[in-house]
DNA sequence: ACCTGAACACCGTTCAAGT
DNA sequence: ACCTGAACACCGTTCAAGT
């Protein structure tokens, strides 16, 4: 439902000599396309620029720079998410699906996830669906700082699954990899408890049980 | 408390020649004063190195590569955590100690919280931290799965809880800082709503006030 | 206004060569 | 065993120059 571009004119779409028909919007999607693809590292400016067939000072004419470009991939896959539409009848119901869509749709789209993870763009990914978090909660009553912090609080049991969800154990070496460091641990632990600590977590279960936790102890039945 | 290495053979300590007397321990202690000093962006090879007085492969015939010697600071950084001692008579009191203590000491050495978030190593960093809150839910009376999810439970909410505290408002362009976002924002939001998410949040007591639902959900009095 | 080739200063990493 | 100088292939960024 974004409002999509007018075709350019015919006369300059043909790509002929210099012009390259290039849009800044045509270079950001290209960025998301090229992270979704290939991961957050591979989103460079030499890269993307052989992905849009220009040499690399045409992304920074378009984009300025890197950062800012990163701000833009950010902020259109934000856009994105936010045609998810929130489901559910009573309050509690609809406030646990708009924050169930951040979770999924983060999950869905790790890499995205993982480069405003690293870049400290998450607030302007998540800005979109945390508006309508906060529309059902003011839905169901809630104004003003009471408001704010049941967002900020379902935000933050969001966040903090996406930390555990988003680690990529194959990217540090083995013998720091979570379940490694259980089994070796010296620490006077119960083997079951050491056992279920070294399994892979039910992150997906845990998180909506708090979620659900918090948003019970926040909007009124 | 760690065990220190016995100081090398006077002759060897010299540093004439070549022998630098440098060991893998101090090479990793370097790292970790300069991303302490300098932020977690400041550690490369060659600032190391020069802060070390020797030439970069150096750095590499002890530690292997960049993202070895990452991993070794983070543990270095976790070992020191560990020293922190828990506190409190009752069991809800002792594993609120323990989270508390993930929790402030990252806010404290935020670089190389940074720095571990950044690589995706958290776990390895919260460790030892993670442990002591393990022991402390068993002396609570909890054991096996009920335990581990317990503390995947704590463990998000102080991990959601840094996601937002760590992130750096001046890193990215002033029009997608947080509260330039509410603020422009058209949403149809309460204006007090609006004006508390463009205040800045008081992170420490809102983290504070979930962990102890959640202490208090898993933990019996 | 839009795009390029060529260069700059960095980065992680390797490797033959020294002692 | 430990350390170096020099090089490699990358990276973000800039800039004079083209149309």
């Amino acid at each position: 439902m974004a409002k999509t571009a007018p075709p350019p004119d015919p006369d300059t779409s043909v790509r002929s000599g210099r012009r390259t028909g290039l849009d800044r919007e045509d270079v950001v999607a290209a960025a998301l396309d090229l992270v979704e693809r290939e991961g957050a590292a591979a989103l460079t400016m030499r890269a993307l620029a052989t992905d849009l067939g220009v040499g690399t000072p045409t992304i920074y004419w378009h984009v300025g720079s890197r950062d800012e470009l990163v701000a833009a991939v950010i902020g259109l896959q934000a856009d994105r998410l936010a045609e998810q539409e929130v489901v559910g009848r009573t309050a509690r119901e609809r406030v646990f699906s708009a924050a169930r869509h951040i979770w999924s749709s983060s999950i869905e789209h790790r890499a995205t996830t993982s480069l405003a993870h690293q870049t400290g763009t998450t607030s302007l990914l998540a800005h979109r669906l945390e508006a309508a978090l906060v529309i059902e909660l003011e839905a169901a009553g809630l104004t003003g700082q009471v408001a704010a912090d049941a967002a900020r609080a379902i935000l933050m049991t969001v966040g903090g699954a996406l930390v555990l969800a988003l680690r990529d154990p194959a990217g540090y070496p083995a013998e720091y990899r979570p379940d490694a460091l259980w089994a070796d641990s010296d620490a006077p632990i119960d083997p079951a408890t050491r056992a279920a600590l070294c399994a892979h977590p039910d992150l997906d279960g845990i998180s909506a049980t708090m979620l659900q936790a918090v948003i019970d102890h926040y909007v009124p039945a």
